[in-house]
DNA sequence: AGACCGTGAGAG
DNA sequence: TCTCACGGTCTC
């Protein structure tokens, strides 16, 4: 008998791969039960081999094979690959995101097969005597010996406790059988369609012209129609038998988006969110995989899904962050498409109505085509934008006079007010009058946020919640006062103000819980609350055509901010949530409160739009050398010891500086300095090609790696971070 | 990561 | 003397 090497993928934050014995040679992509110290552990086969240069005597055994042919198609073996070269990610918990989580547990394919209950007929005779006396089971069998049905649909028509009877009395049994699937082509067929506008006709056949790998950013304001485009671009697609992938944001699935493709195609859509469970997840996996599904709608993560024959992927608005992950493997859905479209050699659609500017770069430079839609469709016209000096204006709760007297006239016109600031609570801080000093978080050093509903006080970091002191923690005064202000001040302020409209307040505290967002905008479109309060939820996905003014809060801080991509986030907001309100018939306005009215980047994003000042921060990005005219990654650590993390991170600079090809900030203490009890620093690098980062840390990651400090903090790599947190 | 081992401070 | 709480080590 023959002996196999094989190289294993384990789920361990190791950079490596382990090696076991085995009988048989096994195929790359299988699943295999390996030992691993004391434990068990699930891991995938990276390769064979007949010989092996080191002590044999140290490996051991697999204990089973899980799979017979690779549970992963060639394609996403591919990206695997390139997930863990390009992240510097450790490959077995690449395998482990990959992988949906029954598989990771080794649990087998389910069986695409339904139990039927069939009537079982003895001596060829009716059972009416053995059912005699119970009427119910007797017209149960009498329906089942007409048809076999699936097991579920008979049950619930006569309910379990008859139909286990029939089983028990020998006179019905059930039976698997796959499960008749003509496949959606055969359904597919194509409902009446709206006509396309002259740019949606042309976005449209610039995409169907698309043969092979190319990617396309459909650059459409917000009411210009870009479902319309999609829906009409995929019917080519789904008319060949190709399936289609389409990503979307984590808030941006809703229940209507589903219907629609649902209804143009009448063929069955699967979708994927955090929600669905674990089971339905794989059920899905594989019908996608065996070619059962020609629609998949889902948030960042159904970039893995396996498909048979796909033939596009959309990828809607691709400026959105919750596309990148952020812990683990993070990885950018948008940038994994890309490289899955290119392997796929299928057109990748990325749309926004504020790209990215990466995206935007990335077209302007003709490496992605490019297609403008600049009218709103059905005539609805764009909000007027305007700023709002609050200088030297009195303040009541956070909200200028000025701000106030226009609220005051839209609500009296008996339209809907959207008043958008980005903080929660009531207060994002609490200040001692006397002394100055502020209450803090002990574990994460950060401001706690002032909370009155309940009262209490909060930490955003690590949700830790106490109440509120009623001395100074450092002088004992008693004068402590709330500092800046929130959705539940606005909430509060406005409800003092215009006591005689109802309001509600739309924020992640707000809205926790299921479906309790949807009742909300529910009621918002019937025009039950006339004051609508609220932070970034706002903005994505839900439309408010009542709403005739929008007012933006605390837009200051964006400007001033540390984090380079604050402004462009900032733009990308104001863009999204203007295209969120009015509607034809009632344009609105919207007021961007500020202390800085003069300041360029207002200015110039209030009077020419997203379009004209996205790429102005390109130039800006150009100039300074910043993304995306650089490439950047950043070490993380974190340790219980300051010292610690500082002191690896500073030896990794060493070790990455080898090649002196890097230019390296840090180690610097995170933006949050300390988390939960643990002091965090990062080291962040940068080039002017990818290509020179790559080598730096190929080259330094094994010393890193072995240096005695790594196993003592807690250490990441980001590539392409998007926050500095 | 997680399961192991060793060391060492606190309770009785 | 016994227990439990950590830090350090190793995983084919």
């Amino acid at each position: 008998m023959s002996q196999w090497f094989i190289e294993v993928a384990v789920p361990v934050p190791l950079r490596q791969t382990f090696t076991y014995l085995s009988g048989s040679m096994l195929e790359k992509g299988c699943r295999v039960s390996v030992p691993f110290g004391k434990r068990t552990l699930v891991g995938i086969v990276i390769s064979s081999h007949s010989t092996y240069h080191g002590n044999v005597n140290k490996l051991k055994s697999l204990h089973d094979v899980l799979d017979a042919s690779p549970i992963l198609p060639p394609i996403l073996l591919t990206l695997c690959d390139w997930l863990t070269h390009y992240y510097h990610h450790p490959i077995g918990e690449v395998f482990h995101t990959a992988l949906p989580v029954l598989l990771r547990k080794g649990e087998p394919l389910p069986k695409d097969t339904h139990l039927l209950v069939e009537a079982v007929t003895p001596n060829d005779e009716a059972p009416t005597e053995l059912l005699a006396r119970a009427p119910k089971q007797l017209a149960c069998w009498q329906f089942i010996s007409q048809h076999t049905e699936p097991l579920a649909t008979v049950n619930k028509q006569f309910s379990s406790v008859v139909v286990n009877a029939l089983i028990e009395k020998g006179v019905a049994r059930t039976i698997e059988k796959p499960v008749m699937s003509a496949g959606w082509r055969t359904n597919l067929h194509l409902a009446d369609k709206p006509t396309a506008n002259r740019e949606q006709a042309a976005a449209i056949a610039a995409i169907n012209h698309i043969s092979g790998f190319s990617t396309l950013l459909l650059e459409g304001v917000t009411g210009s129609g870009k479902t319309e485009v999609y829906l009409q671009a995929l019917e080519q697609v789904l008319l060949a038998g190709k399936q289609v992938l389409i990503l979307v944001p984590e808030i941006g699935l809703t229940p209507q988006t589903v219907r629609r493709f649902i209804t143009r195609f009448g063929i069955d859509v699967a979708v994927l969110h955090s929600q669905v469970t674990n089971t339905e997840r794989l059920v899905i996996w594989q019908r996608a995989k065996e070619n059962k599904i020609g629609i998949i709608i889902g948030t960042r993560s159904a970039i893995f899904t396996p498909f048979e024959n796909l033939g596009m992927i959309i990828l809607d608005e691709e400026h959105d962050d919750s596309f990148k992950q952020t812990d683990g493997l993070r990885y950018h859905a948008r940038d994994l498409a890309v490289i899955r479209a290119k392997n796929e050699g299928i057109p990748l659609v990325l749309g926004s109505g504020s790209p990215s500017l990466e995206s935007l770069n990335n077209a302007l430079n003709k490496r992605y085509q490019h297609v403008l839609l600049t009218a709103r469709a059905g005539a609805a016209v764009m909000p007027t934008q305007h700023l709002l000096d609050a200088r030297e204006q009195p303040l009541q709760y956070g909200l200028a006079a000025g701000t106030i007297a226009i609220i005051k006239s839209h609500l009296e016109a008996n339209n809907q007010v959207l008043v958008f600031i980005n903080r929660k609570g009531y207060a994002p801080a609490l200040i001692c009058h006397r002394c100055g000093h502020s209450a803090e978080c002990h574990r994460c050093e950060q401001p706690f946020t002032v909370y009155q509903k309940p009262p209490r006080l909060q930490c955003q970091r690590c949700e830790k919640t106490k109440p509120v002191p009623l001395r100074c923690a450092a002088c004992g005064s008693s004068e402590l006062i709330p500092s800046g202000a929130g959705t539940e001040q606005i909430e509060a302020g406005l409800a003092h103000l215009f006591p005689q409209y109802s309001q509600v307040r739309i924020d992640s505290d707000s809205v926790r819980g299921k479906d309790k967002l949807a009742n909300i905008l529910k009621k918002v479109d019937r025009q039950e609350y006339q004051l609508l309060v609220g932070t970034q939820i706002l903005a994505k996905g839900h439309h408010f055509p009542h709403v005739t003014l929008v007012v933006v809060l605390g837009c200051d801080g964006a400007l001033y901010s540390a984090d380079f991509r604050a402004p462009e986030k900032l733009a990308q907001l104001v863009t999204q949530l203007a295209g969120r309100a009015g509607r034809a018939s009632k344009p609105g306005e919207m007021w961007l409160q500020t202390h800085s009215p003069e300041h360029p980047l207002l200015q110039d994003l209030i009077c020419n739009g997203y379009q004209a000042f996205s790429r102005y921060l390109l130039q800006e990005r150009r100039q300074t050398g910043l993304p995306p005219y650089s490439v950047q990654c950043v070490l993380r650590a974190e340790a219980v010891n300051a010292e610690l993390s500082y002191n690896f991170l500073m030896q990794s600079r060493h070790y990455l500086d080898t090649l002196n090809t890097l230019q390296m900030v840090g180690p610097i203490p995170a933006m949050v300095e300390k988390k939960q009890g643990r002091y965090r620093f990062m080291l962040i690098l940068s080039a002017n090609k990818r290509s020179v980062l790559h080598h730096a840390l190929r080259n330094a990651l094994p010393s890193i790696t072995q240096s005695a400090l790594s196993s003592k903090v807690r250490w990441s790599i980001d590539v392409d971070p998007m926050d500095f947190n």
